[in-house]
DNA sequence: AGATTGACTAACC
DNA sequence: AGGTTAGCCAATC
């Protein structure tokens, strides 16, 4: 990824949010935006897909509103996702046998 | 500068 | 219950 290209306002914005979301909780596309004030979860996708960070910004502790994963790197299946999954899990995430998220949700919102 | 594009969602069929 | 539609908004083309 292009770890060179500067963050715009509103990414740094949604790194910061990150920041606050402690191991082992997940947060969701939506609540983040309302966090923001964006007002628009796709936007904050798109701010994560650019992520150069990861996953030193943990955007992998995002979800969806329906406790799918999402995405992660740009791809919604793949290696990526399955890397996604290890990570939560390795922070004490747990997952329902459908794959969705289960327990904790953070600060932001459950939803 | 205008159109397109998503790591999204809620609301409808 | 599961597919489609319509809004959303920043970034990119």
């Amino acid at each position: 990824m292009d770890r060179n290209r500067l963050p715009t306002p509103f990414e740094t914005r949604v790194y910061e949010a990150l920041r606050k979301i402690p191991r082992g909780r997940v947060t969701t596309y939506r609540a983040l935006a309302r966090y923001l004030e964006c007002g628009s979860a796709r936007a904050v996708g798109q701010a994560l897909k650019r992520n150069p960070f990861a996953p030193e910004v943990p955007c992998h502790r995002v979800v969806r509103g329906d406790r799918s994963l999402g995405g992660f790197h740009g791809v919604t299946q793949g290696d990526w996702i399955r890397k996604k999954r290890e990570l939560l899990l390795s922070e004490g995430v747990k997952f329902s046998s459908d794959g969705k998220v289960l327990g904790g949700c953070c600060i932001f919102e459950i939803g």
